[in-house]
RNA sequence: GCCCACGUGGUGGAAUGGCAGACACACGGGACUUAAAAUCCCGUGGGAGGUAACUCCCGUGUGGGUUCGAGUCCCACCGUGGGCACCA
């Protein structure tokens, strides 16, 4: 009785299911890992003479959450090209690995005493678990993780290579830093927000501190990771973010003499043409020559206002709404150009980490000097006018034009008069053509212990490298994980590895997270290599000829792992490791999923969409296909849990094509395929689905190359008996999407061989072209009826077709036919007189 | 404020300047079933007319423009999302 209650239960949770998805599944990953199926070949081993793609994605940080369907949807992606283009005949490398350092990991320790390496450890397994049940093609014999020592050896060793050519360098500098977190952050990991800025991780307020750091020139690097955004397949959006980033602004440097004083100010100006328009001039608050220059009769108030600006939080500094505040300090400068005497002032809407500093205000020419010269009554003096005299005259004129009461300028216009300028100065040795940055250097040191240590030891004061044959620096065991108050670094408590016999003493600030992820995409090459970061073979063979073929991954990675990595690229490039300038060259960013309420997929709204019981109800091929349908890849999307059933239902369709169930309700393959060909309306149409879903695959329009397919399976649903050969191609095309359900009814079809490098079907042309098409007929630009006719006819028969059909007859009658437009085998229109 | 992307049915979305709404969800109807689920078939932008097969009008954020013809190209505006923001 106990018995077959059991049975029963048994039996309608299978009946529940559309097809047994949650027997096929694990059956084929099994298969595929036994048989190394998705190996890569190495240049040497048979299969590399193929040509090779390597499709790369974005490695996960291995959080404790485990993946999300933001996950999925990038790694879906790139698992159909890397299926489909192995079916095309390349030699596909996909691999995958972990960027393991970082914050996260050491807060969840420091709050539960649980070392990170353990949690890490923890978190990888179960990463790769959910990735295995996805049914990703990766090779995992690849597999690489930022914290393993044999990997991070080489995140050392390029750190070297930096340090030995001057491009790792120790400043103090005003930088971030982030009491929440307690370390200091670069640049690109600073967000905005309405309180004032927070850091990009956990948004945690975040102040300005003047500290010794680690900085990596970055910004020796800025024209080429400017100039070479030229040679990548990027979207639009990532490349301006990073030109805006980079910031190239193109002017001359201008040295103005101080009367009565040795020193002079350098400024920088964008618009040196308008020199002879400069009234004042104005220093930063920073600006190293403030004290000196102040006149005595200026201090008391220079210093309060000093001290003003130092108690200003960086938000009050920048917000736009305020008023611009400064004082006069006494001193006068003089102009270049006309030996006149303007006054010298200090104001904090000048920032002294930009150019020199300073600047020659030219109210005339600049809203925000017009603004302040409002403010403090100082003179504007027009040496600009519009191109056009029409335009209205306004105070504030800041766009081109031609240049006026500036000597030898006037009557230039606006760029000639700035190269005219920049030869005069540059002849008069009063100034240079300059070019200038927003980008700064990389901010490289973090006061955390998560991170790969820096191979560098200090004796009296200098910082030395370690010897190449000494890495790597291992990161000490440690148990307490509490940062150090203050500012310093954890290692710096672990005295044993610190101090070193003769004396010297190891640098205890750590990498930042992303020193792993600049790199990681060339450790897969080669990622067993014990001599060199990547044999100069492998390089050559995977990278060759532009770097990674396609790099899916998020776009929030923009100006931080994107220009970090395109640097690490170019010095790799400069001193011999790499062949490519560029890293990635084609790069897709897969859209944000949204939670079904249309919000931002969070914990505070609970719309967190968990792929696990998702996997458990439809399987990983129906997940796999429902994140390719919800629509284009790049697009952000919201989720929908009813929308899975259309594509679950797709899949058990195709299953039923080929399968039926016997009495007893066990799936048998089904009898009366047929082995004839099919009637030629379903070979044309499988025809056109083998051309539509390749052409979709290029171009990674997955969701049209679904829906394609769809329409195949409608039409062969409706047939009374299926086709094998049509049957056949079906399952090839449909396989880089819905790998385990293919390979299952390929094996039940008879083939003996794993579906992985089945050949890609080829859409006969012959079927692809009609005889007959529907033409369709307009009157004035309007469908007023279609018919069926040969595609090939020429205008004139077209015509005496059209104006036969009693509709068209009836539009035409009684007017007169202006013109007609023909487009062959599509469309004709008839253009009527307009009536009087 | 500046830069970039995007606005199409109840919903996700489709459409080399040439049939707007493919495909799917949801909804409605039917077949099968004792019944339900599953499955299969049909319908589904809005409006008007017709017993009917059908016919006509309107419709892709708003307003203009180019064109025989505009969701698609151009101009202006509105809205949404993202980025930058006193960078001289």
């Amino acid at each position: 009785m106990l018995w077959a209650a059991a049975c029963h239960v048994e039996a309608s949770m299978e009946s529940r299911r559309a097809y047994p998805f949650d027997r096929i599944e694990p059956k084929w990953q099994r298969f595929w890992e036994d048989h190394a199926i998705f190996r890569a070949s190495n240049p040497g081993e048979p299969g590399a003479e193929k040509p090779k793609y390597y499709v790369l994605d974005m490695f996960p940080y291995p959080s404790g959450r485990g993946l999300h369907v933001g996950h999925l949807e990038g790694y879906t992606a790139s698992d159909i090209v890397a299926r489909y283009k192995r079916m095309r005949g390349f030699n596909v490398l996909h691999p995958m690995g972990w960027d393991a350092f970082g914050l996260p990991a050491e807060q969840h320790a420091v709050a539960t005493g649980i070392h990170p390496r353990i949690t890490t450890e923890r978190n990888i397994a179960n990463f790769r678990e959910q990735i295995a049940a996805m049914g990703f093609s990766y090779d995992w014999s690849r597999e690489i993780n930022t914290t393993d020592p044999r990997y991070y050896r080489w995140t050392q060793w390029i750190f070297l290579q930096l340090f030995c050519r001057g491009l790792a360098y120790v400043a103090e500098a005003p930088v971030w830093y982030c009491p929440a977190l307690q370390t200091v952050l670069a640049n690109e990991e600073i967000l905005p927000s309405p309180a004032g800025p927070v850091s990009e991780r956990g948004h945690y307020p975040v102040e300005r501190r003047p500290l010794r750091q680690w900085m990596l020139r970055i910004t020796a690097y800025a024209e080429r990771l400017l100039a070479d955004l030229d040679l990548v397949d990027w979207p639009e959006s990532i490349k301006e973010m990073q030109r805006n980033w980079i910031g190239r602004s193109e002017g001359a440097t201008v040295r103005f003499g101080i009367e009565g004083e040795e020193h002079t100010v350098e400024i920088f100006t964008t618009r040196p043409d308008t020199l002879f328009g400069a009234t004042y001039l104005v220093l930063a608050p920073e600006h190293p020559l403030v004290g000196e220059l102040t006149r005595p009769e200026c201090r008391e108030t220079t210093e309060a206002y000093l001290r003003d600006a130092t108690r200003k939080s960086d938000l009050e500094r920048t917000d736009l709404a305020r008023e611009k505040t400064g004082v006069f300090i006494g001193a006068f400068a003089i102009n270049p150009v006309n030996r006149e005497r303007i006054p010298v002032w200090i104001a904090d809407y000048v920032l002294s980490s930009y150019g020199t500093g300073a600047i020659m205000a030219v109210p005339a020419h600049d809203e925000r000097d017009f603004e302040f010269a409002s403010r403090f009554g100082l003179p504007v003096r027009t040496v600009v006018r519009p191109k056009d005299p029409a335009d209205p005259p306004s105070e504030c004129f800041s766009g081109d034009g031609v240049a006026c009461a500036s000597q030898f300028l006037d009557g230039l216009p606006t760029p000639e008069a700035k190269r005219a300028m920049i030869a005069w100065l540059e002849e008069k040795g009063l100034g240079k053509r300059t070019i200038h940055y927003r980008l700064r250097d990389w901010l490289f040191s973090r006061q955390r212990y998560w991170g790969e240590p820096f191979p560098i030891v200090w004796r009296n004061g200098e910082a030395q490298p370690v010897p190449e044959s000494d890495l790597p620096v291992l990161l000490p065991e440690r148990k307490e994980f509490f940062p150090e108050k203050g500012g310093f670094a954890p290692l710096s408590q672990e005295r044993g590895w610190v101090e070193l016999p003769d004396g010297g003493l190891r640098e205890t600030n750590t990498m930042p997270q992303w020193a792993g992820s600049c790199w990681y995409y060339l450790r897969y090459l080669d990622p067993g290599d014990d001599r060199e970061l990547v044999s100069r073979e492998e390089e050559r063979y995977w990278m060759g000829p532009q770097g990674v073929d396609l790099y899916i991954g998020g776009a929030e990675h923009a100006v931080l792992h994107l220009l970090y990595a395109r640097f690490w690229h170019k010095f790799l490039f400069d001193i011999g490791v790499v062949s490519t300038p560029e890293p990635f060259h084609r790069l897709v960013n897969q859209g944000i999923i949204l939670g079904e309420d249309g919000r931002k997929m969070s914990k505070s709204f609970g719309n967190i969409v968990n792929p696990e019981g998702l996997l458990r109800q439809y399987g990983a091929d129906t997940v796999r296909l429902f994140e390719m349908f919800l629509g284009p890849l790049e697009q952000m999307k919201p989720w929908s849990s009813q929308g899975l059933e259309g594509p679950h239902r797709f899949l058990a369709r195709v299953w039923r094509l080929a399968m039926e169930e016997d009495a007893e309700g066990r799936w048998v393959p089904r009898s009366g395929i047929s082995t004839e060909g099919a009637p030629e309306e379903i070979r044309r149409l499988l025809h056109r689905t083998i051309r539509k879903v390749s052409e979709d695959l290029e171009q990674l329009s997955f969701h049209t190359a679904i829906a394609q397919m769809m329409i195949l399976v409608n039409a062969l649903t409706r047939e009374p008996i299926p086709f094998r050969d049509v049957l056949e191609s079906l399952i090839v095309l449909l396989s880089p999407f819905a790998p385990h359900l293919c390979e299952e009814l390929w094996s039940v079809l008879g083939h003996a061989e794993s579906l992985a490098y089945a050949p890609w079907p080829e859409a006969d042309p012959r079927l692809l072209t009609e005889a007959e098409t529907e033409w369709v007929i307009q009157v004035n630009g309007k469908v007023r009826s279609r018919m069926s006719a040969g595609v090939d006819l020429g205008q004139e028969e077209a015509e005496a077709l059209a104006r036969g059909r009693p509709e068209i007859e009836a539009w035409l009658e009684g007017k007169s036919i202006r013109k007609v437009i023909f487009v062959p085998g599509k469309l004709l229109n008839f253009v009527l007189d307009q009536k009087p």
